[in-house]
DNA sequence: GCTTTAATTAACCTGATGGATAATTGCTGT
DNA sequence: ACAGCAATTATCCATCAGGTTAATTAAAGC
């Protein structure tokens, strides 16, 4: 396709005039690039087509990012931050201990749900063992505190005897991570080998109410419940 | 079954004579294709490198397995092949409700421990959406009859009162698969982001122990004591 | 207006890779 | 011992895709 055609007197921008506007560029590159990585992998992505959806040439993408994997981990960067602005809406402090973890649950799993691009984009770099994590200061730095919001609960919950003292915040995090992203990532072999709905809006709600039940019947004191000999 | 059995030995096999080996031939491919695709994906392993590694000529890997994707395909159907093997070597219905649990879950852990290339595998099939899986008809027909074991662990655990009745078998199984999946195939960005130690013979204890937990006080029945006391 | 700089484009290069063609060679039954 | 066939090899090829070289052009400053 060529541009630079018709020049419309522009109160807002024609789509086929290439406004240099460097920072414009760059998002909607990194958007595009988000779509393709999660899409097709770190190989399967392709530049050409990256360009072609984001009406650029390919060079344009080399010049703001200097390679493929540098726009990759540009990518995990942006996606992650995401994440962790969404994070920042939950307040779980005010919450009592019970709804507080059953609100963690729904939330986590919701963000998932919504965002199956970015489970993917885990997936992916998993698959490539995190080296793009590894490589970026920006990612590791972008510990979340999700992990504090959850310890507070926790503590407090273990301060009014609802939550059994030997909980952690970060096993918490991770179990529920587990079963959230599990439900998006896995869904297909799942759903294949056991023709089993997992991603209808009632197979989600279903998921849904289990997942924050696992989580609350994981962490509730025992004195509030059975009694029971631990190991 | 083919007659190469009958083959004489023609001496000790030198090294760098191929013998002509239908079986034996299909089996190696078969094993380096699945650890090349389990390391590069679908997308990145590499025809010419599992010639290599095997010894023999890329032609006869299309020979035998028309395509790279029929090679894959042949490559999943071992790999699950032999998850379905070791799960026939569980024998839960003999146990108590609480230790079918426990042993179903440290099973399970164990196995995606002991097998990460093939949690790779499944991870990278899921990003293709599971097409491979849709395609063969030998893989959809090996739904795995340890969803029939958990019914009856958990119909047995009802009857007995120590599992509540609303327990489902799909979703224990899903719940169990997420947890020790995610251990495996999310280690990596995990790791990177929170510094925290998922792979150490300590910490894949802890986890074990964690997921048992986690299942068990999921499944327990409210009323009764873990003790299996009747009332 | 002219210069300079930065954003953008067009065209090219090159290594890799899945797959194809065709020749060859070892086994087995007769 | 030899034909026939199946297993295996050596080579070639077209295409794709990441990255590069170099030219072009929009905008900001003087």
């Amino acid at each position: 396709m060529t541009a630079a055609s018709t020049r419309k007197p522009a109160g807002d921008q024609p789509a086929n005039v290439r406004r240099r506007d460097r920072e414009k560029t760059k998002a909607e590159i990194l958007q595009i690039a988000f779509e393709e990585f999660a899409e097709n992998g770190l190989l399967g992505a392709n530049a050409d087509a990256i360009a072609a959806r984001a009406g650029i040439t390919k060079r344009l993408i080399f010049y703001y990012f200097s390679s493929k994997e540098e726009l990759f981990i540009a990518v995990l960067e942006m996606a992650y931050g995401r994440m962790r602005q969404a994070e920042e809406s939950l307040h779980l402090e005010t919450l009592a201990p019970e709804a507080a973890i059953r609100r963690l649950a729904e939330f986590t799993f919701d963000f998932h749900q919504d965002n199956p691009e970015f489970v993917r984009l885990v997936a992916i770099e998993n698959i490539h063992r995190a080296r793009h994590v590894a490589r970026s200061e920006t990612l590791q730095q972008m510990t979340r505190p999700i992990i504090g919001q959850i310890e507070r609960v926790l503590a407090k919950g273990k301060d009014l005897r609802a939550i059994r003292p030997e909980v952690d915040a970060h096993a918490l995090h991770a179990t529920l991570n587990a079963l959230s992203i599990f439900s998006v990532a896995n869904r297909h072999t799942f759903e294949a080998q056991f023709r089993w709905d997992m991603s209808s809006p009632e197979a989600k709600a279903r998921q849904r109410a289990e997942i924050a039940e696992v989580l609350w019947r994981y962490v509730r004191s025992d004195a509030a419940s059975p009694a029971e000999d631990e190991d």
